[in-house]
RNA sequence: GGAGACGUCGCAUAGUCAGGUCUAGUGCGCCACCCUGCUAAGGUGGUAACGGGGCAACCCGUUCGCGGGUUCAAAUCCCGCCGUCUCCGCCA
């Protein structure tokens, strides 16, 4: 939820913002005006309350003929409450309903949608098979051979878009994402292993339920959500609290299966395990002061790099569009690795900077110096998930179809530096 | 799945049976000041969040797990839900 009072103070800047992403700069006039109403039957409500409970205690004391004047007297009166009070709530919500629809503010990030990103920098060298002499062979094919993914039967079992990792693939993902966990603890990340599943109110306030509302699986008789990611989870973790950040951000390590409908997905990449509907991900989720949130997603950044050089991976950093930015995100960068059989560049990692609007959602404040209190920032950034295994197998390929384990991935399984065929 | 107990402004608790004096008391913690040569102890005052109004001092409202209801009036009575604990049943 963006800030009511920069919507007040500064509707310009949040309407350039409705602008930059593609929405519409008149829901901001819609919400200021729903605000003004709100306001107005709130003053009528309270005053009648006042006078309604300055009368409540008269008539404690009073006796006899006098009692029975004031009753006849606050009983109109309480139907008047009533009814002010419906008004009131019914504004309230029309409000609330309006600043659910309205995206964070922008900061930053280029204008435009989703073909108008940013190439920040590339890092590593695309490999020339072609001077090496062989044709790449994708992921999948590459997968099956080292006997590492079977999407046959993963399509056998739950339909299409699942898999099984098997032996060597099912270790290469632990490997993968041990070491993500590993570096995030080094880094004074805490590990955390979330639920799964969410209440409503949780997969509402991280922002998931807006317009990409149909990318998440809902469980009918239950009520409640399969997360697409552990930063829901780690949301709705400090939800309702007052943190103390004088020591700096808090920093979390999520690990967890993610869950996507990829609803708007059909036909696109229905290959090998490029996009599925399950996957696991370590990720990185942190509340932070809003003065430091820009220079903490400079450090996600930093870090997701730390772990593809880990990966020997070839990619590139982008700034994302504004059309193209989450609901929460005023700001994205992505890393995309190189993918050889395709001939482009596939998204691994993606970084948010969502500043104080998920907060302000799931009320996260902090206790200032001054003892007062406000909204923090929340920020998160992929560290590894199993779709990088799709970018490890294609860029490590040999000629013989064997797979050279990167090196920074070798200590996680016991040294091996090439996967074999089997047979 | 069944039965019961419980949920109060950081923490611990009073208040709920008998609705109005609850503007929610007290202890601990925390903050400021005072006192004491230091320290310990002591004294005084302050100390929930959110919203609305006001230049401000301040005023008003909402919140006693959440949502409804009864009533002139609800922490208190009624209904539903959520959570915690105890016991029973069932299952891994």
């Amino acid at each position: 939820m963006i800030d009511l009072r920069l919507l007040r103070d500064n509707p310009d800047v949040v309407r350039a913002s409705q602008t930059a992403r593609g929405d519409d700069p008149a829901l901001v006039d819609v919400a200021l005006d729903a605000d003004a109403r709100r306001r107005s039957s709130l003053a009528d409500f309270e005053s009648l309350r006042a006078e309604q409970k300055a009368l409540g205690k008269q008539v404690a004391k009073a006796q006899g003929e006098e009692k029975h004047q004031l009753l006849t007297r606050t009983k109109q009166l309480a139907e008047e409450v009533k009814s002010r009070q419906a008004d009131a709530h019914a504004a309230e919500k029309e409000l609330d309903e309006l600043l659910y629809q309205i995206p964070n503010v922008v900061e930053g990030a280029p204008p435009g949608g989703e073909d108008d990103y940013v190439v920040l920098k590339t890092v590593g060298e695309p490999r020339d098979f072609e001077s090496e002499g062989f044709e790449p062979r994708d992921h999948l094919a590459l997968g099956e051979a080292l006997g590492a993914i079977d999407t046959a039967r993963g399509a056998k079992v739950s339909g299409a878009r699942f898999y099984f990792l098997t032996g060597i693939g099912a270790r290469l993902e632990l490997a993968l994402l041990n070491a993500a966990v590993d570096q995030a603890v080094a880094e004074g990340f805490t590990p955390m292993i979330t639920p799964t599943l969410v209440k409503p109110d949780t997969m509402r306030g991280t922002g998931f339920l807006g317009k990409h509302a149909e990318e998440v699986y809902h469980l009918e008789r239950d009520d409640m959500y399969l997360v697409g990611t552990s930063e829901v989870a780690l949301a709705g973790y400090h939800a309702d609290e007052i943190l103390d950040l004088s020591d700096g951000p808090l920093r979390y390590a999520g690990w967890s299966a993610c869950y996507r409908r990829e609803a708007g997905a059909a036909g696109r990449d229905t290959r090998g395990i490029i996009r599925v509907h399950q996957f696991h991900k370590v990720e990185m989720f942190g509340y932070c002061r809003p003065e430091d949130a820009e220079a903490e997603h400079e450090r996600y950044l930093a870090w997701e790099e730390a772990m593809l050089a880990k990966a020997g991976l070839p990619y590139r950093v982008i700034d994302t569009a504004a059309g193209d930015l989450g609901t929460s995100a005023a700001r994205k960068f992505d890393c995309e690795a190189w993918l050889p059989t395709q001939q482009r560049y596939l998204e691994l990692t993606s970084t948010s900077n969502c500043t104080t609007f998920q907060a302000r959602r799931l009320n996260v404040r902090e206790r200032t110096a001054d003892g007062t209190t406000r909204t923090v920032a929340t920020l998160n950034g992929t560290l590894a998930t199993t779709r990088w295994i799709v970018a490890i197998l294609e860029n490590h390929q040999q000629a013989d179809g064997s797979v050279r384990v990167p090196e920074g991935l070798r200590p996680y399984l016991g040294g091996l530096e090439v996967l074999e065929p089997v047979a």
